[in-house]
Order: C-alpha cells, then sequence, then structure tokens
DNA sequence: CACTGCAATCTGAGATCGCAGATCAACGAT
DNA sequence: ATCGTTGATCTGCGATCTCAGATTGCAGTG
C-alpha cells in the first residue's frame, strides 16, 4: 500500500507525497474508528495491521501511538493495544463535554453560516434521513458523522472541530454496538430536522438545543447499553 | 539519558521501566511547552534533541509527532518543525474553547471538593502569591500550572482534564512571552483568591466565573501582544 | 565585487533488525 | 486424566541505516 484509501493511486500518490505514510494511515484508522468499523475491546496490532497494509510496522506504529494518546486505543498489561472500552462514568463525562463543545461549535455555525452552506447541509441532512429510511445503519452512521461534522467546520473553529473529533474517536466503537436501531434512527431525526428549521431561520440558541437534545437522547440508550453490561 | 526528569535515578528507571522512553520524552516536553521554555516558532529537530537527551532519534520523533498531532508543533514547508505561531484568530478560538472546558471543570471540581483537596488547593494558592511576589516570571507560570491542574483534577474528568491541557499547550508558549509582568500577576491573583474564597463557600458557579474572568483577563493581555506583531 | 552553481549538511520519514516481556499451546511427569 | 513446565510466537519498543527534499555555505566564474 502507498495510498491507504484509494489504492488504485497508488502511484500517484506516491510520488506526489500528498501526506506522510503515517498520515494516511492515521487518518484512515480514525476514520474507521469513528464509524465503528473496529468493536470495543478489539485488539489492534502494528505488526498485523502493517502487513496488511503492505508497509513497514513503523509508520502504524506511530499511528496506532497516537490514537492512544487520543484516547482511543488504551495499552493492556499484556501490551497489546485494543480499542479502548468505556465504563459508564467515562460515558458521562465524555457526553458533558460533547454537549458543551458541539453545542458551542453548532451555536457559532449558525451565526456564520452563509447560503451555499446552508444548501450543503440540507443535502446532507436528505441523505441522513434517506440512511435512516433504508435502514442500513453502517451508511447512517457514515452519514451522521459527516453532517455534524460540516455543520461544526462552519463554525470556522478548526480546533474545536479536532477536539469535537477526538471524542467522537472515543465514543464511536460504542455508538456502534448500540445503535443500529431504527427507533433511534427515527427520534435522531427528529432532532436533525429540528436543527435545519432553526439553521434556516438563523435561531443560534435553537440550533445549540437542538444538538444537544439529539447527543443526549443517543446518550441516554447508550448509556442504558452499557450499564447493563457490555456484550461485544 | 533514560529518564528524562531525574537523571540521577538513570539506572532504576531503566530497570523499572516506569514508562517507555517516548513517553518520558514526550511529558518532559510537553511540560516544557506549557510552562514556556520553549519560544513561539522555535524549531525543534529530531535528532538535535535526541543527541542532547542520549538517546536514539525514534522515540524523540514519536514523541514530537504526536505534539504535532496535538497543534502544539507545526511543520514548515522546509520539513522542520517549529513551536507553532498563533495568530490572534486562533487566540480567540482558544480562550473560547477555554473558558468553556475550563468553566466546566471548576465548577465541577467546587461541587466534588472534600476538605483535604480544599487545603492542598490552599497551599498550592499561597505558593502562587510567593511566585507572584517574588516576581520570578518562570515560578510564577509553573506554579499557576499546577494550581488550575489540581483544582481541575477534582473534578473527577480525566479526559476533560487532558483536553484542557491540550489547549494549554498550544498556548502555553504565547503566554509565555507576554505574561513576566507584575501588573497582570497582581491582578491574576486578585481571580485566584475569589476561587478560594468562592471554593470555601461552596458556590460553584462562583468559581466557575472567577476562573473565566482570570482566563479572560489574560487572554485580553495576550491577544494585544499577538496584535502588535509578535516580537520573539 | 556580484552572481551562479555545486556539494556538504541539515531536516523528517521509512525499513529492518534485535530485545524483552507476555501469552499460549504442546509435551512430559505424576 | 491432570497439573506443571517449557519453548515457540506473539506483542510493543528502541537503535541503526538509508533516502529524498531543502537549506546553507563555499568556491568558481563573469
Amino acid at each position: 500500500m502507498q495510498d491507504v484509501s484509494e489504492t488504485r493511486l497508488t502511484f500517484k500518490a506516491a510520488t506526489l507525497r500528498r501526506d506522510s505514510l503515517q498520515q494516511q494511515i492515521y487518518d484512515h484508522l480514525r476514520s474507521d474508528i469513528m464509524t465503528g468499523v473496529f468493536r470495543p475491546g478489539e485488539t489492534l496490532s502494528s505488526r498485523s495491521l502493517a502487513t496488511e497494509l503492505g508497509v513497514s510496522a513503523m509508520p502504524v506504529r506511530e499511528a496506532l501511538t497516537r490514537l492512544t494518546t487520543e484516547g482511543a486505543l488504551e495499552l493492556t498489561t499484556s501490551r497489546t493495544l485494543r480499542l479502548r472500552l468505556l465504563t459508564p462514568e467515562d460515558f458521562d463525562e465524555i457526553t458533558a463535554i460533547r454537549t458543551d463543545l458541539e453545542g458551542m461549535a453548532a451555536e457559532r455555525a449558525a451565526e456564520q453560516i452563509t447560503g451555499d452552506s446552508l444548501a450543503r447541509i440540507g443535502k446532507l441532512n436528505d441523505d441522513l434521513t434517506a440512511a435512516a429510511n433504508s435502514g442500513d445503519a453502517d451508511r447512517y452512521l457514515k452519514a451522521n458523522a459527516t453532517y455534524h461534522a460540516e455543520i461544526y467546520k462552519i463554525s470556522g473553529w478548526p480546533l474545536l472541530l479536532s477536539m469535537i473529533e477526538r471524542l467522537w474517536l472515543i465514543v464511536g466503537p460504542s455508538i456502534r454496538t448500540c445503535v443500529p436501531d431504527r427507533d433511534h434512527m427515527a427520534t435522531s431525526q427528529g432532532f436533525h430536522d429540528a436543527v435545519m428549521t432553526a439553521l434556516t431561520k438563523g435561531d443560534a440558541k435553537a440550533v445549540r438545543a437542538a444538538i444537544v437534545d439529539d447527543i443526549q437522547t443517543a446518550a441516554h440508550d447508550i448509556r442504558a447499553f452499557l450499564a447493563s453490561g457490555q456484550k461485544h
């Protein structure tokens, strides 16, 4: 592998050096973790990932180290890396921070939004609704992640976005294990529609409230799941 | 070097393997950056740091990579790493996030505080006052960092603390370049005393308000400095 | 004296090798 | 059959070597 995401552009990517190999691997793993490709507690080894991707162990290792620093992975006593397991207390903490930061990003996005970006969010919301109706959990999770991320990007605050993404990185696997639920998708879509109407009206406080409701409703389901004893 | 922080315990640390070399180097650099040992824009090279510390380039490299991910360092076009230079806009963003997160941590700490921890914070506040009176900027900055960190630790939310520390990591160098100012230390001590009285009264909202005031007052000075064109 | 050009020397990044723990399965003794 | 031990094979971590790009400084030429 020279380019993790697009194997057909291998040579071009290797020549132009779009990013370092390590960066590509990091981005790839990060995206996979956020969207729930890996399960909580699943172990990741640098060597096996390296052979799987066709590179040396080093760039994989550095990517995994970065993910460990960010709290997505944890080092077990037996020196193996695994996806972090969240306690209900961990989850409460993350939810509190998420409502604060995502609420701030959403409110600011509402103040900064332009016609173009509003239209783009509208389209992403349609995609999200379609994904929810299709019942395809993977598709829904990906659409949900991009929908939220695009809103927060409008805030114009990249550091804020990166901190929010770090939180997603930690809760992503847990979300994946319990969200494939049609009821959850339906109620969540209600909040997303509320976000859209508030955005079009330019009501920043209402946008924040709808985002916070979305997070807390999802958190309620996930917390119940975590407390009930995790079945991975 | 086998142990970055305590060279006299070299052998013991190497034997007991308290942490990986990379982790020790990371912690060491992180602390140095937060407390302003390095200046904004200063370049850091993995090899020179490695020879300086007496280790191979690799653990230093991984530590620097992690710091780059967190936004403390940036990669220039000539592929050298340097301490990130903040624009006034960057600084506004960080300040907004800091008031949110540190306010939340302080408020929660006030709710969770015990007699023991209150006494410890009181002692740290005394240290801070002494440092301010001494006029020793380095000592003051270190005391200030531990004072705030200890308060936030009481919140019992480690992820929140680590996210706050990431913000400190980014603003640390800029703070160092403009804070060595007796007036600033004096006004800041006023807020710290307000934190103490609010903590003893158990008034969580007042604790949050005092912390927010402290951050915003400092931010005002730093922003003026950044806007005036940075003289490193 | 000024400008051009080449070479030495920086930089980060990747590959490869070896080490020390930890796990686990197979094998032998009881 | 069961328990204990041992060795093969995982794991992450560090050192070393190499490469490509960028900078720098010195030398040679106009």
